[in-house]
RNA sequence: GGAUCGGUAGUUCAGUUGGUUAGAAUGCCGCCCUGUCACGGCGGAGGUCGCGGGUUCGAGUCCCGUCCGGUCCGCCA
């Protein structure tokens, strides 16, 4: 028997027991006589006692970092006692010890406060895992994982798997490809998710179906994106969005409350994404605090309910506001003290090639109601405070203003919102908020393919009454320009995202499960009917069979990880991640194949320059 | 495809307007130490300054190219 205890359950209550530890050597302190050693494994540290008897055997059988070890001893109270570690009060006194296996020296302390940098951690990756806080991180995801499949299977979902060998189908992402060697010249494509095949399981009357699941996408990666992540995918049939909502709502509750141990009893609130883009400038903006948009400009086709305040700002020969198609507002709570330095510092900011405005223009609101701003030449105090009125600032507040084209404009003020909130701790780590974000638009212009793309899916179903315009209308247009006037600007589709913290975690559809508007969909999207058989026929032709209506929602699994963990990465939960250009830098994947396999492929390599 | 920051000892970093033999901390090795737990003390070893080219009397430092890593934009139905 290697061990009777693990490192981590020795307490004072054992002490005289006779017990063997096996682990890692975690320190080595030696004091003439008496060597002190740290065992490490999964569940603690343990401290060993090896007394002057076992100086000679220590002499001859040096213990070093990372060694792997076996002792036998006696449970003793300490003199000096530790309060850090849970086993502080007891060390072992060894009466025997065995070096089971060696270690060199790592090239990285095993540490919570590592002295590794990141490139080094991910080639050693083996021994990063080794660390505490790695492995409290990937506690977390095992936590999440098993909260997920408690609550689908209590609500009677079943885990079916589906295939990761399947079809290209060029829509969206790239697609990873292998090549098949039974069917020369073929290739199969990694799922980018389970889509297809989960539809078609509610075709079947698998009416509740969930996997927690690996999916692929060739695209470029972020510190919160790898080419093959998990998803929580999930469908349902004979719903409809409000059911979807109420049980995945469920889901993140009670996640929450088996990992966080929160108790999230409010109702999760919700908005259009219309709304979402007039008050946040983003579609999963972050509520834990207001910072609310001030749209004092905005072209009226973009959101044709809302109502033009641009009396406020034109007619005042201010070149930069009355030539911008879209001009809005943030007041920013308590910042009218800001130095030059500082406003300065904002303009710098906004500028930045990733943000892209030409300035910045701002308001103080100063205490004593007097307002001093970079604009003053242009208006008078009194429009000032009109503006002022409209941004809803008080006695205190910084005005920031941006100017510029629409969707440019609103993305920046958007991001220095979140930017404004990170500088005066208004996301705090510890608050968790959820929001819906409903009726996405259906249709989404690709400026560079000219055509019109669907922004969720192409089996996501359009909201009932636009339907009819859809179907109506002509599939492509030819002028980019005209898009915006294009009626399928303005068709919603049934589809919802949730949002937590300013983080899209999840998001979904009630699906398209008639054969005749799945075909006009594909049509719209400028595949004609050839194309629809040869890349989607499988699923046209079950929907013939009685294909009930259903919809479904996935959760980017490692996000949700990283969120609940407090991290902005989502590698630091991932066992093996790559790094941001795909590699494996552990394995050096992806790497060259052998001839031979080229051979069995028979595909002869021609790289292109 | 683009922007930007970085690459110097095993590791994390410093290195001045270009100027003598490239430093610190930590780790590693040796000696001392009976209550440490970031142990302590003394001593020692350890460098292709990512790589290639250029400017210069002289390059870790300046210029060009390239490779590697981080972050972001594009991209991610």
């Amino acid at each position: 028997m290697y061990r009777t205890h693990t490192c981590g359950e020795l307490r004072l209550s054992d002490t005289t027991k006779e017990v063997t530890l096996a682990g890692w050597v975690q320190t080595v302190r030696k004091f003439g006589s008496i060597t002190f050693v740290d065992l490490r494994d999964r569940y603690g540290i343990t401290q060993l006692l090896f007394s002057e008897n076992l100086n000679d055997e220590l002499e001859a059988n040096p213990l070093g970092r990372e060694f792997v070890l076996q002792v036998k001893g006696i449970v003793n109270e300490r003199s000096n006692k530790n309060a850090n570690i849970p086993t502080g009060d007891i060390e072992i006194a060894v009466n025997e010890f065995s070096i089971l296996n060696k270690s060199v020296t790592p090239p990285f302390k095993i540490e919570d406060d590592t002295d590794g940098g990141d490139d080094l951690r991910m080639k050693y990756r083996f021994l990063d895992l080794r660390r505490n806080a790695v492995k409290k991180n990937l506690e977390i995801r095992y936590s999440v994982n098993r909260s997920a499949r408690n609550y689908l299977h209590e609500n009677n979902f079943m885990d079916i798997e589906t295939p990761f060998l399947i079809k290209s189908t060029p829509e969206g992402a790239r697609d990873f490809v292998v090549p098949s060697r039974m069917n020369a010249g073929q290739f199969y494509a990694l799922p980018q998710s389970p889509q297809t095949f989960k539809q078609l399981l509610m075709v079947s009357g698998y009416d509740r179906y969930y996997q927690i699941v690996k999916c692929f996408r060739d695209e470029d990666l972020r510190a919160d994106r790898q080419p093959e992540f998990t998803q929580i995918d999930c469908e349902m049939a004979f719903v409809e969005q409000e059911d979807i909502l109420n049980m995945f709502e469920g889901l993140i509750k009670q996640i929450f409350k088996d990992v966080k141990n929160i108790d999230y009893t409010e109702k999760v609130e919700r908005t259009t994404w219309e709304e979402a883009m007039w008050m946040y400038g983003n579609d999963k903006p972050d509520i834990r605090f207001d910072m609310q948009l001030c749209n004092l400009k905005f072209p009226q086709h973009t959101f044709p309910s809302k109502e033009n305040q641009s009396s406020l700002i034109d007619g005042a020969n201010f070149p930069v506001f009355d030539s911008a198609e879209t001009v809005v507002a943030i007041a920013v709570p308590g910042c009218s003290e800001y130095s030059r330095k500082q406003t300065d510092e904002l303009v710098e900011w906004v500028k930045r090639p990733q943000i892209g405005m030409k300035g910045l223009a701002f308001i103080k609101c100063n205490a004593d109601g007097t307002y001093k701003s970079s604009i003053d030449k242009f208006y008078t105090e009194e429009k000032l405070k009109a503006i002022a009125a409209a941004a809803n600032a008080k006695a205190g507040d910084l005005i920031l203003i941006l100017a510029g084209a629409e969707e440019r404009t609103r993305k920046a003020i958007s991001d220095l919102r979140m930017y404004m909130a990170d500088k005066l701790g208004l996301r705090k780590p510890g608050e968790f908020k959820l929001l819906w974000v409903l009726d996405f638009p259906l249709f989404e212009y690709d400026e560079e393919g000219n055509r019109w793309v669907a922004r969720h899916h192409p089996f996501t179903s359009p909201k009932p009454v636009q339907i009819a315009t859809m179907i109506d209308n002509n599939p492509v247009i030819e002028n980019a320009a005209k898009y915006l006037e294009h009626p399928y600007a303005s068709i919603k589709a049934n589809a919802y995202d949730m949002v937590l913290n300013g983080n899209e975690i999840g998001g979904g559809s009630i699906r398209i499960f008639q054969r005749e508007l799945q075909e006009k969909m594909f049509a719209a999207l400028g595949m004609d009917a050839a194309e629809q058989q040869h890349k989607f026929g499988f699923l046209l032709g079950a929907f013939e069979y009685g294909a009930p209506p259903h919809g479904g929602i996935a959760f980017g699994f490692d996000r949700l990880c990283a969120i609940l963990g407090g991290s902005e990465s989502i590698r630091d939960f991932i066992a093996f991640p790559k790094n941001n250009a795909g590699r494996d830098v552990m394995l050096d994947a992806p790497g060259t194949i052998d001839d031979k396999q080229f051979e069995e492929l028979q595909i002869k390599l021609d790289l292109k320059e």
